[in-house]
DNA sequence: GGAGTGACGCGGC
DNA sequence: AGCCGCGCCACTC
């Protein structure tokens, strides 16, 4: 009786957390991770329920082309872009300039 | 329980 | 090289 879904919630925020600061990463890299490649959208279903945690630096996960997608799920539509930018990652046209700089690979779990 | 939805990704046109 | 459509998986109505 594993609670399978729950534990991939709780593998996606592990991942998640583990990003480090002015680095970001795209949804089917974490999925890749994971070992279900396929379940992108899973992961961000995942990340739309990240906001009862505090740990989730949600900010930092984007689409595979660097856009902010979620960013209207935030409390502002700027505030996504906003907080990448004080870390240091340069957002334009709700797109980060240079993904594939700034693109954080995780390794494991 | 079938159908629709979504913070995705990829292939085809 | 950009736009459209399909697949995938979990969840809700």
């Amino acid at each position: 009786m594993s609670n399978k879904n729950e534990d991939f919630f709780q593998k996606v925020y592990a991942v998640v957390r583990k990003i480090p600061k002015g680095k970001v990463t795209s949804y089917g890299e974490i999925a890749k991770v994971l070992g279900t490649p396929k379940s992108s959208r899973v992961v961000g279903y995942a990340m739309n329920h990240s906001h009862q945690y505090e740990d989730i630096p949600a900010h930092r996960v984007v689409n595979r082309k660097g856009v902010l997608t979620g960013k209207h799920h935030f409390s502002t539509s700027d505030a996504m872009q906003k907080l990448l930018e004080e870390e240091g990652v340069p957002v334009k046209d709700d797109q980060v300039v240079d993904f594939e700089k700034y693109f954080w690979k995780p390794h494991s779990i």
